[in-house]
RNA sequence: GGCGGCGUAGCCAAGCGGUUAAGGCGAGGGACUGCAAAUCCCUUAUUCCCCGGUUCGAAUCCGGGCGCCGCCUCCA
């Protein structure tokens, strides 16, 4: 499998050294719900990751959760609360959210603050590579003894000194020195190290993590493109100041959710929050918005654009019903059936093997489906059904029962209109047509329960 | 200002040196229907932001424009 590398700006082969993929996926940080622009990577990794499972790796995916931080300390200042309660509270909406958006949880997925001590044995032994300082209770990492730094995202140490919008703190050596250590202030958390009362920078986390729990090389680093710089730049330095090794064999960064061109951000206010958004649409109809667009390539959010993936979703499902009634064993009359469905089968995996392609797969299942009705053939028709179910697994779609999505908004009301009709046929003591109407309602597969609060429609499976 | 990316039909979106320029939505026509809805079938880019160049051949490579966006500060 080919993916584009941010650090070399080319597609290369994905190649581990055993059937294992390390893969790190960086998480959020737990000051507030996520937002739709947040999810995109963890549906897009997400959803590679089961790609690459489906090809018969292992995959360890690792993901840190960011509970530590100024914005949690100022919201928590802002609702009168400890830090502490108001990451806690948000790292269990954000495994929440995940289970809602489809998502796997990662294989491991440590909080910050369950790593402080590597990470104050990580600084000490970049303090005594030289690669680091010690400035009254801070740590800083100084940039210039990493020769390869601004190689990730393409810009030389003096074009950043040049076009630097930073001001310049007077205690760093330099001025692209970053803190690995921050000194206690007072009523901030804080931890004990050798420097004095204080907790980890941001970008530590993030290196102590996968070189521990995924080793010096691994395979895939992936976030937004807006942690290229200064995170991910920040964390190879560090990462391989100390090893010596190369960090990541793979850079990966999605593009980022924009609205109305604009990047989907909470400074901005252009967002929506994911929960809200899998409620309006759901889970599947998100999870198609995103894959139906290159990862790599921005993409912009709009309700109309969500309404298209949830009519989208809704017909594959309708395609599945109708070819699922048909008994599995039925075969296609036409034996070139079989070779044409190979045939895609190739092209879909092809498409994920180059790029990770998936508007260009989710292409071949709709030539699949549209041959299928083609063929006016019911073996045809269920073959193909077997095959796009088969063939979609690894994106996460399109697993579920296949008549319940189908049921869409009109269908609904038109159901409690039957159900309000029958009511009052009941009402009206006409309990042979009251009757006749849930028998054949049982039928169609809708099943009538007459309770004291009235009466519920439950859709039989 | 520096670095990176994007610009393909009314809309969404693949393609990245030779294909009839995928696929979806929408629209138009047809089948089905008492009429609808749903579903299905057919049609829908002589052309890929513009201008040059390389090449037997370019949406695809190179040069120059134009437009939009991201990063350079916390950010998926």
């Amino acid at each position: 499998m080919r993916l584009y590398n941010t650090l070399t700006r080319r597609l290369e082969e994905l190649s581990p050294a055993d059937d294992t993929v390390r893969m790190y996926v960086c998480g959020p940080t737990v000051y507030d719900l996520i937002h739709i622009g947040n999810a995109r990577p963890f549906i897009v990794f997400d959803a590679l990751r089961r790609v690459l499972e489906e090809k018969g790796f292992r995959v360890i995916l690792v993901q840190n959760v960011t509970d530590v931080d100024d914005k949690i300390i100022r919201r928590a200042q802002e609702e009168g609360r400890e830090p502490g309660e108001v990451a806690l509270h948000y790292t269990q909406e954000y495994f929440a959210d995940l289970e809602r958006l489809g998502v796997r949880p990662p294989t491991y997925s440590p909080p910050a603050t369950a790593f402080v001590p590597k990470m104050v044995e990580f600084i000490e032994r970049l303090l005594e590579k030289g690669h680091a300082y010690v400035v009254d209770g801070d740590v800083y990492f100084s940039v210039r003894t990493y020769p390869g730094y601004g190689e990730l995202s393409g810009r030389s140490v003096e074009e950043q000194l040049a076009g630097a919008r930073v001001e310049v703190d007077e205690r760093k050596r330099d001025p692209l020195d970053f803190a690995l250590w921050k000194g206690a202030k007072p009523r901030e958390p804080h931890w004990p190290s050798p420097w004095g009362p204080g907790r980890p920078g941001w970008h530590t986390e993030c290196v102590v993590m996968s070189l521990y729990l995924l080793g010096e090389t691994i395979d895939i680093h992936a976030g937004g493109n807006d942690l290229i710089f200064p995170h991910h730049e920040n964390e190879r330095a560090q990462a391989e100041s100390l090893t010596g090794k190369t960090f990541v064999r793979l850079w990966l960064h999605n593009g980022m959710l924009t609205v109305r061109g604009e990047k989907m951000a909470k400074s901005l206010g252009n967002f929506y929050y994911a929960r809200d958004v899998v409620k309006l649409f759901g889970t599947e109809a998100v999870r198609y918005f995103y894959l139906s667009r290159h990862w790599r390539k921005p993409l912009d959010f709009s309700f109309e654009a969500l309404e298209e993936a949830k009519a989208a979703v809704g017909r594959v499902y309708n395609f599945l019903a109708e070819a699922e009634r048909i008994p599995s064993e039925v075969r296609a009359q036409d034996p070139s059936f079989s070779s044409f469905l190979q045939e895609k089968e190739k092209k879909f995996w092809a498409e994920l093997e180059e790029d990770f392609n998936t508007p260009g797969a989710l292409a071949v299942v709709q030539e699949i489906i549209g041959e299928s009705y083609k063929r006016a053939d019911p073996g045809a028709l269920r073959e193909g059904a077997a095959a796009v179910r088969r063939l979609c697994r690894p994106l996460g779609l399109f697993q579920g029962e296949a008549s319940a999505p189908e049921l869409g908004k009109l269908s609904e009301e038109l159901l409690n209109l039957v159900v309000e009709l029958r009511s009052q046929l009941r009402k009206e003591k006409n309990f042979a047509l009251a009757d006749k109407i849930r028998e054949k309602l049982a039928e169609l597969g809708v099943e009538l329960r007459d309770g004291p609060e009235g009466t519920r429609w439950v859709l039989k499976a």
